[in-house]
RNA sequence: GGCCCGUUCGUCUAUCGGUUAGGACGCCAGGUUUUCAUCCUGGAAAGAGGGGUUCGAUUCCCCUACGGGCUACCA
């Protein structure tokens, strides 16, 4: 039987990590097993449908190199692939268990419900709609067949009858058995009163047409395992495997991680830029690989000490085995040292293809791109880091006060005449590194006092690339101005 | 409150009854370097607590504690 899985996010805005690290999980399991990974939209609730999540959630995996086989976007043979647009479907299915008896309907208004649920908690009693005050209620199962008839033309719900009294027992990859009695198991809703189903009723039914093989999905649907077991046995069908992921926790305090940790703690959450003013990790200077590699990190690993893996890899390796129980704690840290990996591995002229890293570079001539990026990008974590990396190729305006505070007693200015002599000589090569070494040497000048008053002239600071390779990119005019500037401002 | 899941260095994790409890990020120290960073070497740092089972428990079982999740006509 061929492998089928699917990634099912609700267009409720742009996908966060969490949610891209269950499309990744899924996405290695189709590979891991010459499958098909499929992109299904949830799009149920009307109330919380923000435009453009659908396309967002589309360029995230595929900027990621998940593309879906099968999707709204790609089509495939069990759609359509919008739960919105699959409501006939629903309708049907429902009608099934409702011939049955293993469902019925009910009428019940929100603010009956509401009473009642405020009533049992004074009672210090867990509301539930179930077996055990099903009878209390209006629904079919209480009302005469011409109330029925009379109610079915106003707002109504489907819910699930709930057999009492059996304990259900479903089984989770990761976790083993999980069982739980049915007494404790609502009567949930399976069709709303807008007509379009719930979340379980919708996903079983849908994973079943779509043949869904292995559902995996976040840990917050463990609770609801046992529900969506009784589901698919009400319609006589068999359950496919599950496979439910350890959550992504906030770096700090409690909790899983939130779409709004992000701008608190000034890091990324989402992968792409959401709405102009939430940059991303793409945008925070990530490269694709170095995103993926982290979010494997999060929850599994291969046994091994290895921690590099690139997607190719991670299709290979993939195992619920490796599957991590506990939840685990989002490390930004260690997800740029995992991309400053990435960074220095990529080729240079690979890296002058990257927009952003374009973006940074168009303030400098084209044909430095190359020898700028080969001399910084050891120094860089994120692809942004080269901002600041680059800003030694701008005429220093300002000097660091404790730089110069080091030399100013040291006749710096010496040097640097000599510096200019060097530089009009010599010129900016290979000769210019050797001839103040030696000039140096023979004047008794401590290299240090030497380097730093030369550092200091050409870019303001005391730390950066190899000052004879900076000077170099600069070029003799350049550098010979900047050497100039600093003795004026020294005298 | 009820139900479900979990618990090894600060963090991510290895260990599938016998180990000096290993690796990585971060941190500290040293080295390389003209500086900073990179890089290399070294260091500090962990089995939540209590009961069992066993010749022997981090590993298996139970209890407690703590953490997390769910408890909607949201997913």
């Amino acid at each position: 039987m061929t492998t089928r899985v699917r990634f099912a996010p609700s267009p409720t805005g742009p996908l966060h990590i969490g949610g891209l690290r269950t499309a990744l999980f899924n996405y290695l399991h189709a590979r891991k097993n010459n499958g098909v990974f499929i992109l299904r939209v949830e799009d149920t609730d009307q109330n919380r449908y923000v435009e453009g999540s659908e396309d967002y959630i589309q360029h995230a995996l595929e900027w990621c190199g998940m593309v879906p086989d099968e999707g709204p976007k790609n089509g495939g043979a069990f759609g359509p692939y919008r739960q919105s647009e699959r409501s006939s479907i629903y309708k049907e299915h429902v009608n099934l268990l409702l011939e049955k008896g293993a469902a019925y309907y009910a009428f019940d208004s929100s603010e009956e419900l509401n009473a009642a649920r405020e009533q049992a908690e004074k009672n210090k009693e867990t509301f539930r709609y179930g077996s055990q005050n099903r009878l209390q209620f209006k629904n079919s199962l209480t009302l005469s067949k011409e109330e029925i008839q009379t109610y079915l033309r106003g707002d109504y719900v489907v819910r699930l009858k709930v057999e009492p009294g059996k304990t259900v027992t479903v089984f989770d990859e990761v976790r083993g058995n999980v069982q739980v009695s049915s007494d404790l198991i609502d009567d949930k809703i399976l069709i709303k009163a807008d007509g379009l189903p719930t979340y379980h009723f919708a996903n079983v039914v849908d994973d079943k047409l779509m043949k869904i093989t292995t559902v995996i999905r976040g840990e917050e649907w463990l609770p609801s395992l046992p529900l969506h077991q009784l589901i698919y046995d009400a319609f006589g069908w068999d359950s496919p495997q599950f496979m439910h992921l350890p959550l992504i926790l906030k770096p700090s305090g409690k909790g899983k991680l939130s779409k709004r940790d992000g701008d608190k703690e000034g890091f990324p959450v989402f992968p792409l830029q959401w709405k102009q003013d939430t940059p991303g990790f793409r945008e925070m200077g990530f490269l694709p690989e170095g995103m993926v590699n982290y979010l494997a990190l999060l929850g599994w690993n291969d046994g091994s000490d290895n921690e590099f893996f690139s997607l190719k890899n991670l299709e290979a390796k993939f195992d619920v085995e490796g599957v991590q129980k506990g939840g685990a704690r989002f490390d930004y840290e260690k997800a740029r040292w995992i991309n400053h990996h990435y960074v220095i591995e990529q080729p240079t002229e690979e890296l002058i293809q990257n927009p952003y890293v374009l973006e940074i570079l168009k303030e400098f001539p084209k044909e430095k791109y190359s020898s700028i990026v080969a001399l910084v990008k050891e120094r860089l974590y994120t692809l942004k880091d080269l901002e600041q990396e680059t800003a030694f190729l701008k005429t220093p305006y300002d000097y660091d006060e404790k730089g110069v505070a080091k030399v100013r007693d040291k006749n710096p200015v010496k040097v640097l005449e000599q510096i200019c002599i060097l530089l009009e000589r010599a010129g900016v090569g290979g000769e210019l590194k050797e001839q103040l070494f030696h000039w140096a040497k023979e004047e008794g000048v401590p290299l240090g006092v030497v380097m730093q008053s030369f550092r200091l002239s050409l870019v303001g600071a005391l730390s950066g690339p190899d000052l004879f390779e900076v000077c170099a990119l600069l070029g003799k005019d350049v550098s010979l101005k900047r050497v100039q500037n600093f003795i004026n401002y020294l005298t």
